[in-house]
Formats: structure tokens, C-alpha cells, sequence
RNA sequence: CGGGAUGUAGCGCAGCCUGGUAGCGCACUUGUCUGGGGGACAAGGGGUCGUAGGUUCGAAUCCUGCCAUCCCGACCA
């Protein structure tokens, strides 16, 4: 992409209301903007970074055994008056009501809908167990939006949704889940701690929150500091396995948020193990039994020939809370440094005078081949000054850059940038293609 | 919803107290010089001062209502 083409509206200020750095950025980047309190426009270097972001939950999720369908963001008020919920959900409920006098809600979760189109289905539990998920903006008419995508009224969450025949059935299928995110945050660079969890109004009694730490976070946790570094499962977990053990490991040490804390318990932890610190929510994952399959008669028939209410539970990923997240966990004074796994751009090419002979054609050269190789570029071929152009580059927070200059050329070598070591290294054109396209590969 | 604050050009702000031609920096346009870490000079363009009333000869400024946004708290992916 062509900075001179695209739209990429840079801040050089820090707009007043961006309290947390994460929101600052997001801002001066050009990757959001605010439409109303909690409501954001997503920019085409935001919208990148969110996208990359969905494609690694769902890929994840589908190697999990995850199946992706897309659900509506309005439903009926019926389907919620059903499950007794369309009372307790409270004002957080967007109500809407159409031409014809029908409430209607702009959904905050799925469990109705989900369990409704399944019963609809399946009667037996040879089709069990399932977990069906969607990608879909949310809204929450939360009483205080804040920290810009971190807390927004309208969100993009993953929301999936498990069905077994059985208590020990849904707990693997809960098993599947806590180690898809597991390997998930981690290919975005991020480390997240699963924390006990309170259950909160959807009910139930197992549930974990997938915390990564930060100093703006807004919940208080407590936890082993082991847990904190320990690797994800890996991407080459065989989900059809007895997955528990994995499991117990990464529950066996304390982990927990504010509200299930245990000073006692907590206490047990060798003092330069405790860990006490400030974490971002990222994804949350329930099993919560017949709550809903009972409220809303989800029966299938087991192999005896009675009928019986499915087990489920919903696993929650905050697509959108996680651009927050990933910048507060990795940025410094300049800017963002994105991992490359979610970076809008692999790489920012920059011509420096390039009104002088051979430059811009080096540059569009370099520019070819990067993108022949599968590479995304952002080539930044406007008549900025170089500081102006270097500034912007790391400010957006992509992984590499290339500078292509008339001093470099005569030596026959371009300059290749690492944003988050930053690492030079001046190579030939050849041998800087060669090294990027190494760097796409390993991710 | 309780407490606190702010609305003046795209962004950051001054002006308000003490009413009298709406200003500064950045950004933007044009030109010249520049050109490896957010350039310099010159000349320009852009604002119903959130909104509706009120007071006044006259309101960005004083008063009242409303709206919006932000901060602290309780709630949440």
C-alpha cells in the first residue's frame, strides 16, 4: 500500500480525553475514531490489525473444533424473555422496539440465539458433542465507556458455544477451549494468565478469565509469577486427546481476580513468587450446565433412550479489547512496536530524497518484490522529510523498515530497521527481501 | 447513577474573572530555500465560540435550561 493512496490520518498531538497510552496511540496512529461515547469508526490501518487479530482467534478456534457461523447483532426480545433474562440483563441492554411495536435488542451475547437455532436441530447425542461460534459485533450500554476500545459500548467479540451430552463431556469441550486461547493469545505475542474467575450473571461454576498484565488494566490479580511464563500448549495439540492434564498444570498454582481472591490461600505462594498485579481481561471462558438448555428446553435423547438437557458453556474473546491490550503490553516513547503476527504492515519502506536519481526506482523496485514474496508493505512514497517519515513509521508500529536513500545506493545497500530492537543493518536490496521474507515465514 | 470537570478552526490550547472587530501553536494551501529523526521564511484559507432561551445598546465572556464529552466510584469481553 501507497501512503500517498491510502488514508492514514497521523495526530501529531495527543487528543485531550486518551487517558491510557493504549488509546493515545490508537488515536495519533489513525487506527480509530471515536464517534460517540464508546462508539468507534475504525480507520483502514485499525481495521487491518483488528482483522488480523479475528484471523488468529478463528483460526485457532477451527483447529480446536470450533465451527464458525455468523449470528445477527439484533434479536428478538422473545428469545430473552425465554431464558428470564430479558429482565435481569438490566439497562446495559440495548432495547430497541421496530415499526411494529416488537422489542427488539441489539444482542450483548449469544447464549438465546445459540441455543435456539440448536435445539431446532439436534435431537440426538450422536450429533454431540458441538461448539459453534461467531465473530460479531456486541453492544453493552456500559455506564462509563473508557480507555478508548478497552472498555467501547460496541465491540467485536468471538462468542462460542459448546453442546454435550454430559458434565464430563462439557468439560472437555472447556478443556479444548482454555488451551485454543492459550496458543492463541500467544501467537499475538501476548502472555495471558488464566485466573478463577466469578461467573458473573450468565451463572454456572468453572469459569477462568485469560488476564494479561498491565499496569492500566482494570481488574486487580493475584497470582503465582510462574504462570506468568509458562509456554502455550502449542500449535500442534492434539485437541481429540485427554486434554486434563495440560489443564490441571496451568490451574494447579493460584491465579486469581480481585473478586475470587483468597488472601489466605494467596499467602501460601513463596513471597518472591506472589504476584500482585493489574490485568486486562481478554477472553473469558464459562461452563455453566443446563442454565439454558433447561430455561429453554435444549433436550436431546442419549443412547438409553431418555431425554436429557445439554451441557454448555460459552468461551468470550474481545477482538477489539485486544488491539488495546497488545499496545499496552507493547510500545514504547515513539509508538506502537506491533508484533508481526497482528502488524497492519510487515514491513514500511521509505524513499529519502527520492527526487534524486535512482531512488524512487530502487524503492519501487524493493516495493515489487516485497509484495511478490506475499509481504504486506506500506511504502511511504510522499515528499515528507525524512524525520517526518521516520517519526510516522515507528509511531504506526510496524515490525521492520526499509530505508532507501541516494547515500546507501551508491554503496549498493538499503537499511533495514528492526522497530522493537532496533537493530540496523544495512544490506543489499537481494539480501533485505531475503531476510523479511524469513521474518513472514517464522510467524 | 453519585461525585468532579470541560465544550472556542482537523488537533492542542489562550481569551471569559472585569461584556465592545475571535486569537496562538500544530495541521492545511501557494511559493522559495531545504532534505538521514516530526525543517526555515513569506503569503494565504478555514470558526453560527456545543445548543436553546434570558439579561444588555451590545454576549465567546454574565444568568438559566438542555445536549455532548471526559475523569473518580459501583458494573463488565
Amino acid at each position: 500500500m501507497k501512503r500517498s493512496r491510502t488514508f492514514l490520518p497521523i495526530l501529531k498531538e495527543t487528543p485531550a480525553e486518551a487517558k491510557i497510552v493504549s488509546h493515545q496511540l490508537m488515536l495519533r496512529a489513525g487506527l480509530i475514531r471515536q464517534t460517540s461515547s464508546g462508539i468507534y469508526a475504525w480507520l483502514p490501518l485499525g481495521l487491518r490489525v483488528l482483522k488480523r487479530i479475528e484471523q488468529i482467534v478463528r483460526e485457532e478456534m477451527n483447529r480446536a473444533g470450533a465451527i464458525e457461523m455468523l449470528m445477527p447483532t439484533i434479536q428478538s426480545a422473545d428469545l430473552w424473555r425465554e431464558s428470564g433474562r430479558y429482565d435481569d440483563y438490566g439497562k446495559e441492554m440495548l432495547r430497541i422496539t421496530d415499526r411494529h411495536d416488537r422489542d427488539l435488542l441489539y444482542g450483548p451475547t449469544n447464549e438465546e440465539m445459540i441455543t435456539d437455532i440448536f435445539k431446532g436441530f439436534v435431537k440426538s447425542y450422536k450429533d454431540l458433542p458441538k461448539n459453534l461460534y461467531h465473530i460479531q459485533w456486541k453492544f453493552r450500554d456500559e455506564i462509563r465507556p473508557r480507555f478508548g476500545v478497552m472498555r467501547g459500548r460496541e465491540f467485536l467479540m468471538k462468542d462460542a458455544y459448546s453442546f454435550d451430552l454430559d458434565e464430563a463431556g462439557a468439560r472437555a469441550s472447556y478443556n479444548r477451549m482454555f488451551l485454543a486461547y492459550l496458543n492463541a493469545f500467544a501467537r499475538m505475542g501476548l502472555k495471558a494468565v488464566p485466573m478463577r474467575a466469578d461467573t458473573g450473571p450468565i451463572g454456572g461454576d468453572l469459569s477462568h478469565e485469560f488476564i494479561i498484565l498491565a499496569e492500566t488494566g482494570e481488574s486487580a490479580v493475584f497470582c503465582h509469577a510462574d504462570l506468568v511464563d509458562m509456554p502455550p500448549p502449542g500449535l500442534d495439540l492434539d485437541f481429540d486427546a485427554d486434554l486434563q492434564l495440560l489443564v490441571d498444570q496451568r490451574t494447579a498454582l493460584y491465579a486469581a481476580t480481585d473478586e475470587m481472591h483468597d488472601e489466605a490461600e494467596f499467602a501460601h505462594i513463596p513471597a518472591d513468587k506472589q504476584l500482585s498485579a493489574r490485568g486486562i481481561e481478554v477472553g473469558h471462558i464459562f461452563y455453566f450446565g443446563e442454565k439454558y438448555s433447561k430455561a429453554m428446553n435444549a433436550a436431546v435423547v442419549g443412547p438409553d433412550g431418555a431425554e436429557r438437557f445439554v451441557h454448555m458453556g460459552s468461551y468470550g474473546v474481545g477482538i477489539s479489547r485486544l488491539l488495546g491490550g497488545i499496545i499496552e503490553a507493547s510500545h514504547d516513547d515513539n509508538g506502537i512496536i506491533w508484533p508481526q503476527s497482528v502488524a497492519p504492515f510487515d514491513v514500511g519502506l521509505m524513499g529519502l530524497n527520492i527526487d534524486k536519481p535512482g531512488v524512487a526506482e530502487a524503492c519501487e523496485d524493493l516495493y515489487a518484490k516485497l509484495q511478490a514474496a506475499g509481504l504486506e508493505v506500506f511504502f511511504d512514497d510522499t515528499g515528507e522529510r525524512p524525520g517526518s517519515k521516520f517519526a510516522t513509521c515507528d509511531l504506526i508500529g510496524l515490525p521492520w523498515r526499509v530505508v532507501v536513500g541516494p547515500k546507501g545506493l551508491d554503496k549498493g545497500v538499503v537499511e533495514l530497521k528492526c522497530r522493537k530492537t532496533g537493530e540496523v543493518e544495512e544490506l543489499t536490496p537481494e539480501a533485505a527481501l531475503k531476510k523479511l521474507i524469513q521474518t513472514r515465514a517464522t510467524i
